[in-house]
DNA sequence: TGCGTCTGCTTACCT
DNA sequence: ACAGGTAAGCAGACGCAT
């Protein structure tokens, strides 16, 4: 083993590398080579300066002049896909999965069939690296770096407040401001956040969409929002009640800093229209920097940071509120229809019946909004039909407008943008989408009733019944034993699998009338041999194609009442005791 | 004992 | 260790009727 640790030593160091990755290496690969290293008295020298790598705060690994960034964290960030295991997650991305050999029996693996194990080791290797480039982590990251003015290192593993801390802290320093070095006092206050409007059930045709741009980061500039200008001096009063110093008396450095982001953002966005050579290095600068110029307002509410002010993120989401409130306020009292707004959009039924009509009405109150509130807001698009059934942050669309979308449906909130529904939920919620927004109602009833009828005699592929879900350290919850995705957990453990907490638990429902429902982990690549609890997803199935049907169509029969009509269809009828049956 | 209703907990989503 | 607002599912408590 010394040996082999070694070689492995001498591997690092002629390659050079500089990133390391891998599937799970923080977890797994890292502990387990420096538990070794350190039992065979062996240096883990693979630093460039030939130094260990060392855990920092038991989050990541420092390693002098290469980077170690575990490709499996990176695609929970920045994929958040249904399941996480590197045979799902290559063959979404890949077509390819892992080679065939039994982890769990790898002694005799190992001693039947050596080079098929060699060969799943180069190929887990292969895909996680394979992985990361096609998910473009790295450049990313570099341009992340670029415009925060921050090594690679602290970029990969620091946290979203390394990245203000640098901007923020390199520009007090040249002003001789003062900077805490750390947050005081750890604030638990909540405050408002964002406005959202309520959304009547319905479809609707020619919805014109209105977006502020940058809407937190403008609010910021707008009134010189910053912890240099907060004063009871102050002449600008936020509607929280906040002052603020004229930019004339004193411009802040926040907003000074945002003002020259969004600058350089859009001179960026300028070059790219004029290079095209250079169209996708220009084009990740100009993403980064909006990334950058939207976590200033974040970091600003969060209750442990250095620059965490209450008062100030209070002030930023309270202009957001008035300005959007009002503007809908006043498109109302205009004879406009809003019918919907999250934040910084607001949605209009513009009442045209030709494309070229209302484009010409969105782009008319986009000026005159813009104008007059001296901010930018934005045509960004028309969905024709939009459909909702009533609930915020949720909604569908066809998109007929701007041409390199349009013909896409558009759908936010639903059971089909879930990781945590069902395959055949989402499916089949998605086909009665498309039946709607072709305004073929009837045909969506027909298709939804047909399936939940089928799901509840059982004929369903078994793959399409796996719901998975986010699983934290069991001792966090309140009652860890009557909750489905920790006793999937719990299994999966029983079962020798790997359990690490924060990762993703697939199961399948096999009886949902127990209390706590029963159910069975789902590991990938392995036969199911429960039996799913149809009925429970002819239920479920029911109660997502229902909600959405039921809001067109208040007489659709089969859907009202879903129980009875469930068992009635496709159970046997509990049969009526009658007297005789007491005597039996 | 059974059923409906409400509340709390939890996750994932939207902006 | 970036924010708050929101929908939805499940467990458990509770109250009411049987």
């Amino acid at each position: 083993e010394p040996e082999i640790l070694e070689d492995f030593n001498k591997l690092v160091q002629r390659e050079d590398p500089d990133i390391i990755t891998g599937y799970n290496i923080d977890g797994y690969d890292m502990p387990l080579l420096e538990e070794r290293m350190k039992f065979n008295k062996v240096r883990f020298s693979i630093g460039r300066d030939y130094i260990s790598p060392r855990r920092i705060m038991d989050q990541y690994w420092r390693l002098h002049g290469r980077v170690i960034d575990d490709t499996w964290w990176e695609v929970r960030k920045v994929l958040h896909p249904k399941h996480e295991t590197l045979n799902y997650v290559s063959n979404m991305l890949l077509n390819e999965g892992k080679e065939d050999v039994n982890r769990l029996d790898i002694e005799n693996e190992w001693k039947n069939r050596r080079d098929d194990v060699i060969k799943y080791c180069i190929k887990d290797a292969r895909l996680a690296l394979l992985i990361y480039r096609k998910i473009r982590i790295l450049d990313r990251n570099l341009y992340l770096s670029t415009v925060s003015m921050l090594p690679l290192d602290d970029v990969t593993n620091g946290g979203t407040s390394t990245y203000v801390d640098s901007l923020l802290i390199r520009r007090a320093d040249r002003e001789n401001i003062g900077v805490p070095m750390s947050s005081s006092k750890f604030s638990n206050d909540t405050y408002a956040g964002g406005y959202v409007h309520t959304m009547d059930p319905g479809l609707y045709d020619m919805i014109v969409v209105l977006d502020f741009k940058s809407m937190y980061p403008s609010m910021i500039i707008k009134y010189n929002i910053c912890f240099t200008t907060l004063s009871p001096e102050g002449t600008i009063v936020a509607p929280n009640g906040a002052r603020f110093l004229d930019p004339g008396v004193k411009k802040g450095i926040i907003p000074d800093l945002l003002e020259q982001l969004m600058k350089n953002r859009d001179e960026v966005k300028k070059q790219m229209k004029e290079d095209k050579s250079n169209h996708d290095y220009l084009d990740g600068l100009q993403a980064a920097i909006k990334v950058l110029m939207n976590t200033f307002y974040g970091v600003l509410g969060t209750s442990f940071y250095r620059f965490t002010n209450r008062e100030i993120s209070s002030a930023i989401t309270a202009y957001a509120r008035n300005t959007i409130t009002s503007i809908i306020a006043d498109l109302d009292k205009s004879g406009n229809k809003v019918i919907y707004g999250d934040t910084d959009s607001i949605f209009i039924e513009s009442g045209k019946k030709t494309l070229d009509e209302a484009i010409e009405y969105g782009n008319r109150l986009s000026s005159d909004i813009s104008r007059k509130e001296n901010l930018v807001l934005e045509f960004e698009k028309i969905m024709d039909p939009l459909f909702s059934h009533g609930a915020k942050k949720r909604y569908a669309g066809k998109i007929v407008y701007p041409p390199s979308s349009a013909g896409e449906i558009l759908v936010r909130g639903y059971e089909t943008r879930r990781t945590d529904s069902f395959d055949l939920q989402s499916e089949a919620l998605s086909t009665v989408f498309d039946l709607i927004l072709s305004r073929d109602v009837e045909g969506a009833k027909q298709y939804a009733e047909d399936l939940v009828k089928e799901v509840a005699t059982g004929k369903i592929d078994t793959s399409k019944l796996v719901i998975s879900r986010s699983v934290k350290n069991f001792s966090t919850y309140k009652n860890a034993g009557s909750m489905a995705n920790v006793n999937a957990a719990k299994k999966l453990i029983d079962a020798g699998e790997t359990f690490i907490p924060g990762m993703k638990v697939s199961w399948i429902v096999t009886d949902a009338g127990k209390t706590p429902q029963a159910v069975e982990p789902f590991i990938d690549g392995r036969k199911f041999t429960h039996t799913p609890d149809y009925v429970y997803y002819s239920k479920r199935l029911q109660e997502t194609l229902n909600r959405v049907l039921e809001s067109l169509d208040k007489e659709i029969a089969v859907f009202k009442n879903p129980q009875s009509k469930i068992t009635d269809a496709f159970e046997e009828k509990p049969k009526k005791r009658d007297i005789e049956d007491f005597f039996k």
